[in-house]
DNA sequence: ATTAGAACAAGAATGATTCTAATTCAAATG
DNA sequence: CATTTGAATTAGAATCATTCTTGTTCTAAT
């Protein structure tokens, strides 16, 4: 089941000038517009079947495989980002400014967190002699607010 | 294939004060010590089934199952740490000074950094109000020294 | 209309990890 | 010394996320 997309695609929406990149070297298809809103409009880091059961309702036909391929395909051109907090499943999340994730131990929830300056790696830690960095990756772990009060009590 | 843990373990070594932690809540077999071992005598980070394959030689009898259980026993007690730089493989290291991964985005190595000064981050983030901290994961992505200069030709 | 290339679907395949059930052992007890 | 109890261990099955394969369908260009 598909649709065309000049059609049937949802009308444009702030984030939408994101997809605009995806011009020239890729296609945007109603399936990677759909897996792309869906995480737009999802703050708590869902899994690939999350977003394939969230896209469901709008895509009914949608097959978990196409949404791996979309998922891998907006990743690959830096629209989405990749969460690796725990050890099994991957999160995605559509945030793609500077940022870092909290990880509460308790609930398993994610949320992320802002940086208020910038930090620079070379700092704080004595990377090997000739190393060249491209991106460091933070993860915070400990409560939420609503499990760091549940547990005081 | 068992054998018993007094007549056949290996001499004590340096690293052993740390089994001896185990003491109290946790008894430390024979093949939990071999996993520690191979662990501490590695600096590659290497997977579950690396540590299988190296235990191996020591432990002919030991299976997969038991090299998993020894990792999460001693994950659990502290003695070594998992590491996940990657989207697939877990890897653990028995470096539980406090230190970094720097991950080779080429040739997928991970190698230890450790810190010049500590880093507080709520410092550097804007983390969620009411939210406690118990621990910082970073994961600087890059180039080893040796792909770096090999890219640079 | 034809062709080429990408997107897509369905299901198989892979691969890491966990679970299950049965066995073996160590230490404590009678 | 025999028994019991609980943990460690094993092999293999099961699970689960992810990737791959194959054939089909669509879009855009020719």
């Amino acid at each position: 089941m598909r649709k065309s997309p000049a059609s049937t695609a949802p009308k444009p929406s702030g984030l939408d000038c994101r997809l605009a990149v995806l011009g020239t070297d890729a296609r945007l298809t109603p399936h990677r517009r759909e897996v792309f809103q869906v995480l737009a409009e999802s703050t708590d880091h869902p899994t690939a079947y999350d977003v394939f059961d969230r896209v469901k309702g709008r895509s009914p036909g949608i097959s978990l495989a196409t949404v791996y391929n979309c998922l891998e395909h907006l990743t690959g051109h830096g629209l989405i980002k990749l969460v690796q907090v725990e050890r099994a499943q991957a999160r995605y999340c559509a945030n793609i400014q500077e940022h870092v994730h909290f990880h509460c131990e308790s609930c398993g929830s994610v949320s992320d967190a802002h940086p208020i300056k910038p930090l620079d790696p070379t700092h704080f830690w004595n990377l090997p002699a000739g190393s060249t960095v491209s991106h460091t990756e933070v993860a915070i772990h400990g409560l939420c607010p609503a499990c760091a009060t549940k547990k005081s009590r």
